[in-house]
DNA sequence: CCTACCGATCGGTAGG
DNA sequence: CCTACCGATCGGTAGG
């Protein structure tokens, strides 16, 4: 085994901050994982809170990477959720530790930081809105929606999805991204939407 | 200041294990929060581990209660996918705290209590799937509808509330409800549906 | 419910 | 990257 760098320890972090927690992590776990001390550590890294800094702001440059594709996209409200929806679930799926521990431990940054994330899932969140918005005044959607209230019910369930959503599974990652947009679009029920003229 | 009883310390466990986690939170914190030392705790638990089990262990029972009328009332899938939803709803409305705990905190029970509550929830979700099911088969439902799948998405989208929806907002616990079955039924499309036979 | 205390572990530093 | 160590805090107990 060749010494570790600093990329091997935030690695480390995201692996264990979801499967225990921030805090039920110690610097002597993280350092077990890698078969060194804990103390060994802080050669490659200030303090504890920093590794959880940086494992959540790679999370959020991944969705701000994908707000800014779907801002510059051309194609219908639907086709332009349907990318939001299947590029969400890429990102949480290709990284499932660095989504856990973005979504659960986001709440235990220093005060700065934290407030630094909310404002950035907001202006992603903020894209979601835009293109719901834009479904409702051309009619793909119903013009009646509470568009911020749909923003927060179609990302709760996308979150929600690393609860239970294993690739392992029979189930691939684009398929359950068609399932929820159809889901979203659609609903359950069995009855045949009449064509919007 | 009365002296307090073992409800009052399990009531300062929902707050703080929803606050701050469960490894977030020592003993001391609690007893804070309750204007005692954290060894005085020890008169009315045995140990830190048991308040966690007793806040999982009530948020459980409220959600069978809730499968348990499901289970036994008549109406169509559609009436009963909404109860759930409204349902559901209601017991993450009435104690935020119990709900959160219950959410994020489980993973970090004891092993045979985590077991425990892993199958009081699988319990809980069938009723979700037997009532999709039931509207695949008659027809309320669209009939290729991945059934379980289907319970994970709704379950996903009804827990994740917990993160953003508070009651001293415009939107009251029913309408969010109402939003939330109508998406689920008939999506965000604008095409009104065709009548089934 | 308190004080006084236990051994274990925490995040982190010094010095090599 | 290690050993040796720091003061603080952890869950929990004894004895009142």
């Amino acid at each position: 085994m060749t010494r570790r760098n600093r990329a091997d320890v935030i690695a480390a972090a995201r692996v264990l901050f979801a499967e225990q927690g921030f805090h039920g992590t110690s610097m002597r776990d993280l350092g077990k994982e890698l078969g060194i001390r804990g103390s060994s550590l802080y050669s490659h890294v200030v303090s504890k809170d920093e590794l959880l800094v940086d494992v959540v702001r790679e999370a959020a440059s991944r969705f701000q990477g994908l707000a800014d594709e779907v801002k510059t996209m051309s194609g219908t409200a639907t086709e332009k959720l349907s990318r939001l929806v299947q590029g969400h679930l890429q990102i949480l799926v290709e990284d499932p530790d660095q989504a856990r521990t973005f979504l659960n431990e986001i709440r235990f940054l220093p005060e700065l930081e934290r407030e630094e994330a909310v404002v950035m899932f907001d202006r992603y969140q903020e894209t979601f809105r835009e293109v719901i918005e834009a479904g409702c005044i051309n009619l793909e959607f119903r013009s009646d929606l509470d568009v911020s209230l749909m923003a927060n019910l179609i990302l709760s369930l996308l979150n929600g999805t690393t609860r239970w959503f294993r690739t392992e599974g029979t189930l691939d990652t684009s398929s359950l991204g068609n399932e929820i947009h159809l889901l979203l679009t659609d609903g359950l029920a069995s009855a045949p939407k009449v064509e919007a003229l």
